[in-house]
DNA sequence: GAATTGTCACCAG
DNA sequence: CTGGTGACAATTC
C-alpha cells in the first residue's frame, strides 16, 4: 500500500514556503524560490509514496503554519511526522523545547545529549526537514554569530530578530 | 570578517 | 570495523 504525501504552498513575510503532510503529520516545511525543484525533492525523498498537490485540502494547515512563521508565540499545535535516525529525532525534539526568543549553541545541546562533539548535533540539526516548527534557527554558535542555515542565513537572522524584538515578552 | 586546525560521534558500507 | 564528514570551537591574522 502506497503512502500518500500531500503538499501545498503558502506565502509569508519570509518568502514562499511549501508544506507536506503524510497521514501522520507534517513531514516537511521548506522555504524555496523554485517550486518545481522543491516538489521534485519531495518526490525523491518519498519515492515509495504518491506525492499529490493538495492546495485546496491544506489551506487550513497552510494558514496555521503561516501564522506560526509570522508570530513566534503562536503555537500551531500540528502533529509532526519526524523521519530520521534515532539520533536526529532526539535532537529535533530538543529543539522544539527551546522557548521562543531564546537561543542556545551547538555545544550546549551536545553536552545535554552526553556527547562531547558539537558537530554531530549540528549535522542532525542541518537535516531537519521542518523549518521554523523545529526551531533550528534558535541554535547559533558559541560566540553568538550565525554560521549557517539551510534556508539561508538571511532568513535565520530575520526569524531571530522577529522573536527577540518579540511583541509580548517584556519582563526584565 | 576569513582562513586554519584539532577533533570525534555519527552513519553508511 | 573503517573512513568520510561536518550549520563547531578556539585561535590567529
Amino acid at each position: 500500500m502506497r503512502e500518500i504525501i500531500r503538499f501545498a504552498w503558502g506565502t509569508s513575510s519570509l518568502g514562499d514556503f511549501m508544506i507536506a503532510m503524510s497521514k501522520k503529520g507534517l513531514v516537511a516545511l521548506e522555504f524555496n524560490l523554485r517550486r518545481a525543484a522543491t516538489e521534485e525533492a519531495l518526490r525523491v525523498r518519498f519515492t515509495e509514496a504518491d506525492v499529490l498537490d493538495s492546495q485546496t485540502d491544506l489551506v487550513n494547515i497552510v494558514e496555521l503554519v503561516r501564522r506560526a512563521i509570522e508570530d513566534p508565540c503562536f503555537d500551531p499545535d500540528l502533529p509532526l511526522d519526524l523521519r530520521g535516525t534515532a539520533y536526529e529525532i532526539t535532537v529535533w525534539k530538543m529543539l522544539q523545547s527551546i522557548p521562543a526568543g531564546k537561543t542556545t549553541n551547538y555545544g550546549a545541546l551536545a553536552a545535554e545529549l552526553g556527547t562531547r562533539d558539537a558537530r554531530d548535533v549540528t549535522e542532525a540539526i542541518a537535516r531537519n526537514p521542518i523549518a521554523v516548527l523545529v526551531p533550528c534557527h534558535r541554535v547559533i554558535k558559541k560566540d553568538g554569530s550565525i554560521s549557517g542555515y539551510r534556508w539561508g542565513v538571511k532568513r535565520k537572522r530575520a526569524l531571530l530578530a522577529l522573536e527577540q524584538n518579540g511583541k509580548d515578552f517584556r519582563l526584565e
